[in-house]
This record gives structure tokens, sequence and C-alpha cells, in this order.
DNA sequence: AAATATATCTTGCAATATGCAAGTGTAATG
DNA sequence: CATTACACTTGCATATTGCAAGATATATTT
């Protein structure tokens, strides 16, 4: 049973944004899925970072529950499946680059060149409209091949 | 010993934002210190969302040593201590706002009012310019005072 | 001066999350 | 028809987290 004080974590926008960008996995899969053109889940398990099988497992289930991914099966390969960003999920780039520019300027070992703090700061919605562009060439090549 | 495949949370861009607010609990102190005021560990103990002490400390400490909170005995009374929000945290805001204001779109138990988005889309750095006078009122009260 | 209150942490321990290895089921491939 | 690729699922040892309680140090009240 559930306390009666219990905060949900919806209400505070502080809040609800930490419900779920507070957690590094799901950070890092929506950097993948909106900036990387990642759509499968060995293109996540295949990052970097790391992350374990039950990991990601559960990440891909709750950001699909949190309506941020639409889950399909490739058009392609029936065996595969695809991850698409959600309109939910593409409104968030805003705040994903602006936090990227952040780190640009804080971290001393940044790889990212000062032309992308720059393009954002002179012209953000330009530089989110490339994103999104982007991300539609990659949905676009998979779904045109059902 | 480090594993020499070790991923170091700095390089890109998004991993070293994740390494600092893929975290709800860094993430709300964060929101308390920017935006709401709060100086004082017992400020931040007393959020709704319930901080336990020990997580507290531990977030604390790790946003100094991040150098995003800057650790000081409060000029106003020696047994009190004070966390000011350094020029690198203020500089979180467009992002923090940026992801609030995504959270007022998609939560549908949102506290927030409409005004709050328009804000900050019809005059981005005129509303960043607001919260740091705000912020910049509350540390000018307790340091003049010492 | 003694008792009480306030503020900032520590410690102990139970619950939760994580990482790794191995296994499962389905679908394409040779 | 055996093999491989893909997307998980399971089991389990380890690491991290969080709550409750305690500790310490100063400040205030009586």
């Amino acid at each position: 049973m559930k306390s009666p004080n219990a905060i949900l974590w919806q209400g505070c926008p502080a809040r609800y944004a930490a419900g779920i960008f507070g957690d590094k996995w799901c950070f890092l899969i929506l950097r993948d899925v909106l900036l990387h053109g990642k759509r499968s889940y060995s293109d996540f398990l295949n990052s970097p970072e790391g992350i374990s099988t039950n990991i990601l497992a559960d990440r891909l289930s709750k950001l699909e529950a949190a309506g941020m991914l639409d889950r399909q099966v490739d058009p392609r390969k029936a065996s595969r499946v695809c991850y698409f960003p959600t309109r939910k999920a593409r409104n968030v780039l805003p705040a994903l680059i602006s936090m990227m520019v952040w780190s640009t300027q804080y971290d001393e070992h940044t790889e990212a060149p000062d032309s992308f703090a720059k393009a954002f700061k002179a012209d953000p919605s330009g530089t989110i409209a490339w994103y999104e562009a982007d991300i539609d060439r990659v949905d676009r090549d998979i779904l045109s091949q059902s």
C-alpha cells in the first residue's frame, strides 16, 4: 500500500523531468536515439558506455511506457525490433542540446568541437530543425522498406 | 585498479551531463538552489520529495566536488552552512528551464501555469536573467550580513 | 549551568539496482 | 537442416541506495 504522503513524480516540472532524465542510462539511450540515429537493441548495446543487457531491456521498456519510444517490428526484417523516438522524445532536443552545450563549456576533456555550441547559440531553432531532419531521414529510410 | 576500458564520464557532452544530471536527487537539489532560493542543508531536507539525510550529505559533497556548489559558513550564524550555486551551476539554468518547459507540456498533472512556458518561449534570455537576479538577491542578502 | 533545540553529518542495515554469464525463442541465412 | 543473428530473460553475486537512528557541535532558552 502506498503511503498517503508518497510524492508522485508529477506536478512539479523539475520533478517530472527528474523522473525521466534522472537516470544516466535513460539519458544515454535518448542521446543515441535522438542524435546518433540508433534504433535497435544491438545499436544501443554497442554504445561505448557498455550498458548490460538486463538494464537495457529495462530502460527500453520504461522509455516506451513513458511515451518516449515507439517499439515496432523492423519492416526490413521481422526478427528485428526498432525503437523510434516519439514526438514527446523529439521535443526534448532543445533541453538535451542545451545540456550538451553546457557540458562542452565545463568539461575540460570534451570531444565536442567549438562549432557545436556556436551553431546552437547562433541559431537554436535552426540547429534543432537540422537534428529533426536527421531523425526523419533515419526513420524514413527504415519505414520505406516495408 | 581501474579497467583500461573503463569509460570516463567525460568527453562526450551527453555523457558528461548524465554524470551530473543523471541522478534525480542532484537534479532536485539544483532546482532548489537555482529556482527556490534554498541554500542550507535543512532547506534542502525540507523539500517535499523527502530526501534522507545521508543521501543529502552525499549529493551536496558530490555537487561541491563537481564545482556546482560553493560551501561556506553562514556569516549570520557560524553553526550554519550555506551552499551557493557557482557560475557553472547558474549556467545550467537554460537547460533546466528547457526541461521544465518540456515537462509542463507532457505532464498531465503539472502544477506549473501556462505563463511559465510562455514567458520562456517569448523571451528566453530575459527569463534567465530574471532567475539570475533572484539568485543574486538571495546570495546578497546572506553575504551582506557578515 | 543545565536542558532543549537546531544544523550537519555518520553509521548500520535492509532493500534495490547493477553487471556478468548463460540460456531461450524466433527468424533469417548458408 | 544446421548455423547464425537478434532481442531478450533468468539467475546470481556484488555494488549502490535509502531509511531510521545515532552522533556531534553549536546556539538558545530556562
